[in-house]
RNA sequence: GGCGGCGUAGCCAAGUGGCUAAGGCAGAGGUCUGCAAAACCUUUAUUCAGCGGUUCAAAUCCGCUCGCCGCCUCCA
């Protein structure tokens, strides 16, 4: 039985889908306007990990995510800039080359970190007439109301306002904020729909003129739409929990009088050598920057040695360290693999040892998918493995081998390639045969200084070279 | 100011009432080796920020103090 943590009750609850075993869930995308960063590395790795991990257990799920390509504003006040079009300006780009750009480089570097795409990926832009439809519904029902061309949703018409993220209405009614918009009836109160002015570019139709969406509507609109009016899992980064998913939950809840979500989950945020990463203080990294240092599956496996719902500081001494752990795992996982003829059934089961492995791996991961956890349990099995490769137990090592397979790459999404890589070439393996096989006269004559220098000169190049029993083998090695 | 979280070995990080406080990195010793490297084996916290309390029993619950961080404005 899977056990979660649910940020609407604050409490682990046991998982129980609405129509098992069936799972909606919906995770909220990126604002597609600039390169991805280490927070959307984090946050959807995370919910990549759940998903698989949910399928793994035999649940059937629905994964949809979306894409934000509409313009929001900056600020709370009219006078904000959209992000999307300002981008445009600076790029020279429609706004809509820029979403795509965007999106392309979103979906590349998640490939790369071996994120499963969505099963429904949507862009809000092509859902505007389901969202002036729900607009419409608030309208009707009174918990929205017009104020010169906006439409604004009223927070104290829905006194369930401020369940999720503890705030308290009478205190959000007083009014926190200076500036005001021009027509809110309360301080706190979000738009449903924004007027755009005639020289805004991205701007839709609607019954209250030409305008477009508040920013919370589109992930109620396309959640609902996909998954019903109630679905089981919504997901999202801790900073979106006030106020985007309050609002979210206000006018779903609004509109169809059933509760939107089951279970909210939140992951918690990255900070970079103990500071907050946000673009608005600048200093965040995008992911093609840091794959350039670590690549893609160490930075996977740094993030699932935390938790979702912690913190995660990234330093480099500590993606040091993840590379290096990481690096020794896929080497023992590419050795046991070398012995063995996978496509060999062995006539035994798994034995204890294997099976208490996966059933250790199964608990932590049902016990809020606790990938740190998880991975621990991964060392222990690679220690077991060696054991077996000492003693030739083959039938053991095909059995390591599918549990590698079934929890580190199935389950946890890691690919377990050897970060040095054999030759590129036949040529180039032609060349490094011949130098050793060289070296390995100088080494029968004796000659020290010779065949260190082979060593040596072939490190420097980025091939490294490892004397064994009777054989010398040889790998190249990166950075 | 309001709400919430965190503080576990040199570093990263699980564990949140009861077996010997996971695991990784780094360090130390050893095996192997011509020497290395790699790999493997062994080892590294009488103690969980501090103080006080509850309990037969606390890193885990409660209170206070110190330190750090997040949300309350776009952000995953």
């Amino acid at each position: 039985m899977i056990h979660l943590y649910n940020t609407l009750s604050k409490k682990k609850e046991p998982f129980e889908p609405l129509h098992p075993p069936f799972v909606g869930m919906y995770v909220c995308g990126p604002t597609v306007y600039d390169d991805p960063h280490l927070g959307h590395a984090k946050s959807y790795v995370s919910f990549d990990v759940i998903v698989r991990f949910l399928r793994a257990s035999g649940y059937k799920v629905r994964y949809v995510q979306n894409i934000t390509d509409v313009g929001h504003l900056l600020g709370d006040t009219d006078e904000g800039e959209d992000r999307i079009i300002k981008k445009a300006r600076l790029e020279k780009l429609e706004p809509m080359e820029i979403a795509q750009k965007y999106e392309v480089r979103y979906f590349n570097d998640m490939d790369l970190l071996n994120n499963m795409r969505p099963d429904i990926s949507c862009r809000a832009s092509g859902y505007i007439p389901e969202m002036t439809g729900l607009v419409q519904s608030l309208l009707d029902k009174g918990f929205a109301y017009q104020a010169g061309g906006n439409v604004y949703f009223d927070i104290s018409k829905f006194g369930d306002y401020g369940k999720l993220s503890g705030r308290k209405v009478v205190d959000l009614l007083e009014g926190v904020r200076v500036d005001v918009a021009e027509g809110k009836r309360h301080a706190a109160d979000f738009a449903l729909w924004k007027k755009a002015d005639p020289d805004h570019i991205m701007q839709w139709p609607s019954p209250w003129g030409q305008g477009y969406p508040g920013w919370h509507l589109e992930c109620s609109v396309m959640s609902m739409k996909y998954l019903g009016e109630s679905i089981d899992i919504h997901g999202g980064g801790l900073d979106n929990q006030f106020p985007h998913h309050e609002c979210e939950i206000a006018q779903s809840e609004a509109a169809t009088g059933k509760p939107f979500v089951r279970y909210w989950l939140h992951n918690n945020m990255v900070t970079i050598d103990g500071q907050k990463m946000s673009k608005s203080l600048g200093n965040f990294k995008s992911l093609p920057d840091l794959f350039g240092a670590y690549g893609p599956m160490t930075v996977r496996f740094f993030i699932l040695q935390g938790h979702y719902r912690s913190p995660q500081d990234f330093s480099d001494q500590a993606l040091e360290a993840a590379r290096k752990g990481f690096l020794r795992l896929s080497q023992i996982v590419q050795d046991i693999g070398k012995p063995v003829d996978a496509s060999a059934s062995p006539v035994t089961e798994p034995g204890p040892v294997w099976k208490a492995h996966r059933e250790r791996f199964f608990a932590f991961m049902e016990d809020d998918f606790n990938t740190a956890g998880a991975i621990s349990v991964l060392f222990d099995m690679a220690r077991d493995a060696q054991k077996c490769m000492q003693d030739a137990a083959a039938e053991d090592l095909v059995h390591a081998g599918r549990l590698f397979d079934e929890l580190g790459s199935s389950i946890l999404g890691l690919k377990f390639e050897p970060a040095a890589g054999q030759a590129d070439t036949e040529t180039e393996n032609a060349l490094v045969v011949l130098l050793l096989e060289l070296r390995r006269k100088f080494r029968q004559e004796k000659d020290w200084a010779s065949s260190d220098a082979i060593r040596d000169r072939l490190l420097e190049i980025g091939i490294a070279i490892e004397d064994g029993k009777d054989k010398t083998t040889w790998r190249k090695v990166t950075g």
